[in-house]
DNA sequence: AAAATTGTGTAACCTTGGTTACTGATAAAG
DNA sequence: CTTTATCAGTAACCAAGGTTACACAATTTT
């Protein structure tokens, strides 16, 4: 844990506060779509990723989905973060994308750490910028693009963060996180490979270029 | 300035730093339509909005527009914050919805007062979790809801934030802030009428019941 | 091996909302 | 007072994407 911990924060913490994280912090390792928070929990640690990637998910009343973010290595969530302080409830739903590695901080330590160290204060400012920033994004994405845009994007960032070229995902999973429904993903992804950009197979899709 | 100032910040701010704020601050007044910030701008200062509702738009490539939210009196904008932070260029742009009255504090004070003031650290979380949720409420209304819905959840936050059931705008002003088109939100207008909702008239909309 | 389940392809159809085009009404400018 | 600009109403049309329905292939269960 703590060779992970240092790789993951030690240029950015000093090693007073990377002693603190290991002397209050817990362990956690979870697998591939593990749910780490639901729509409505209350928020009882504050978690940093080590490794891996979580997606961060937002549901409304009729359980329609949609796909927020991802957090990568060195990411926190700002949403926890903002539940923390604020206490309330969790607005949004956090699944592990892939195995996870992640240290727990109890929310009591933040303001504390908050006052005492200089890179704590950047560190949560600059998470909340990230986020802020994520959240436009997503938000751009909808409003202003078309569905077939949407998806190329979408394929483009699980590449990226899975680092892997092969999507290992039915349509009707992709459909949920772009909040549409099979049948126009299938017909979406039917035309990208007509035009050589994928190939589709059963639960893959092997990305060509896009 | 000072009188308006502790009446919109003297309940959440130690005396001290309302006096450094006073010391430091720009006072600034500016006329409804007054654009405060622009995409792309770098940002010099913060503002502390004392009295007024700033409203707060994005805009894609194509100069499409999107309302995001309404400040009012004693918020600030979080974008500015996560800006100053990282020396970045606004991703925003900043209206005056109101004459409003803010009060500008120079960047530089930020990191300052965050080490040394529980008020202040406390106000600039409390915004980012505010404008994170309604980021989220934004992007909840466009993923989730039709644009019938869209329009009457506009003009019930456009009537609470002005305080006033006659909403002085054109249906073209409208759909710009919903990134729509003119002759949808008439359509739209048109069947509210219909139902009693409001009543329609040139270059205002009077608010029965929504 | 047969039956059931899951994933994908495709057609037909529908709804929402965007576009174009034209109208008349109101208000501002000359 | 006349002309021009702005605003709103409406019809006709179109495209994107959502819905329903069904076929078939791959996979898993029995």
């Amino acid at each position: 844990m703590i060779q992970e911990l240092k790789a993951a924060y030690g240029t950015i913490f000093e090693d007073e506060l990377i002693n603190e994280i290991i002397q209050v912090g817990t362990f956690k390792e979870v697998p591939e779509g593990y749910k780490l928070m639901e729509i409505g929990d209350y928020i009882r640690g504050m978690p940093l990723l080590v490794s891996g990637v979580i997606k961060i998910l937002r549901e409304d009343d009729e359980g329609d989905e949609l796909l927020l973010y991802y957090l990568e290595k060195g990411n926190t969530c700002s949403m926890t973060m903002a539940c923390c302080m604020g206490d309330t409830k969790s607005e949004i739903r956090a699944i592990a994308e892939t195995d996870a590695k992640l240290i727990m901080v109890p929310i009591q330590k933040m303001e504390e750490w908050t006052a005492k160290y200089k890179s704590w204060r950047n560190f949560v400012f600059s998470s909340y910028h990230l986020r802020l920033n994520e959240l436009l994004n997503t938000l751009d994405s909808i409003a202003f693009q078309k569905m077939d845009e949407r998806l190329i994007g979408y394929l483009k960032e699980k590449a990226r963060v899975n680092n892997d070229n092969i999507i290992h995902n039915t349509h009707q999973e992709i459909a949920y996180d772009l909040h549409s429904s099979r049948v126009v993903i299938s017909r979406l992804l039917k035309k990208l490979e007509q035009l050589g950009n994928i190939e589709l197979h059963r639960n893959y899709i092997k990305i060509i270029h896009l």
